[in-house]
DNA sequence: GGCACATGGTCAACCATGTTGTCGATTCTA
DNA sequence: TAGAATCGACAACATGGTTGACCATGTGCC
């Protein structure tokens, strides 16, 4: 899609100054959090990558996330939103996506006539068993290529620096953009 | 947003069998995404809560993207296209955004009548240099929780595994969700 | 000089994903 | 039992993407 990197680095807009040898001298600010995006993003982009051979073309991103949300017992979409960080109308189109796409299904709640409950599909969990493998693979790989014990150095320092109730939570879409 | 975590973590649907002491024993594949996704997330939210306070409460993170994008020489629609991964189209209507929002100046190219520079303000110019603080001033507070040699390993680290086009490419917002 | 082609910007239609607000149905609870 | 809370749905809208089409302009080449 994109066919080039420009040759003017686009990131060095504004230098403040501090040079290489900034405030720590290991790389300025606001790489880090360019990092980090590019890591997750090799990840992902890998995962759907695999997914995409083996069966899986239409998986997005976030229907991943929405499919661990449901989880293994599944959710109703008031739950879903709720642990996805959206409002429940927005699950419900997710949920709408994940049923058109044949990895979700919805059923009434027997307990609760307002609830329906949303659960996966078999292929909605070979989706994420597939997914989980993957992971593992990458992550194999990172240890090839990094050694195993900078690789659980970085996963321990994120889980230092990284709030607990942020580590998990699933919204992704959401917070680029939205106001 | 949302007011609480579930106490069934949604992360746990699918266990590969292999456990804690799996491939690496640090943790399983599957959490590596969500930590770096994590930690950029903690940083971007941190970014613009401090930019809210200063004076850029409308300021989104694709904005902050896009405006890399235009860059200290101004950029035409189209290159900025290119640079963030988006088509052009898509690329105007950002540029847009950042005009209403008075973070950028379009104006005609003398040398070429049918480009159009698209150039920041002052304004643009202070958010990215207060980005670049903040950013500087963030990494401070890592290293100061982690040490400045952990986070100069985990950058390493990461350099190491993430594609040297995909570290400074732009495109946030677009490969989520889309097709 | 002139023509073919590439490039830049814009318009229109559409999709995916979010947001509020409202509403009826149902369940919980004081 | 009455009021409050919850669930799912619908509608209207914003945002940020996509294609496709179109016109104006610049460029390269015969």
């Amino acid at each position: 899609m994109v066919d080039h990197v420009p040759e003017e680095n686009v990131n060095q807009v504004v230098d403040n100054g501090k040079g290489e040898s900034g405030p720590e001298g290991g790389g300025r600010g606001y790489e880090l959090p360019l990092l980090l995006f590019g890591g997750f993003r090799t990840l992902i982009d890998r995962l759907h990558a695999r997914l995409a051979t083996e069966g899986h073309p239409d998986l997005r991103p976030s229907h991943g996330f929405a499919m661990q949300a449901v989880g293994a017992r599944g959710a109703t979409a008031s739950e879903i939103g709720r642990r996805l960080g959206v409002s429940k109308q927005a699950a419900g189109k997710t949920v709408d996506r994940l049923l058109a796409l044949g990895y979700a299904e919805r059923a009434d709640d027997p307990a609760d006539a307002r609830r329906k409950l949303v659960h996966l599909t078999p292929r909605g969990y070979e989706a994420l068993a597939r997914s989980a493998a993957i992971f593992d693979e990458l992550r194999a790989e990172w240890a090839a290529a990094l050694g195993a014990d900078r690789v659980r150095d970085l996963e321990a320092a994120l889980r230092n620096v990284v709030p607990a109730e942020t580590a998990f939570r699933l919204d992704a879409t959401s917070w680029l953009g939205a106001p």
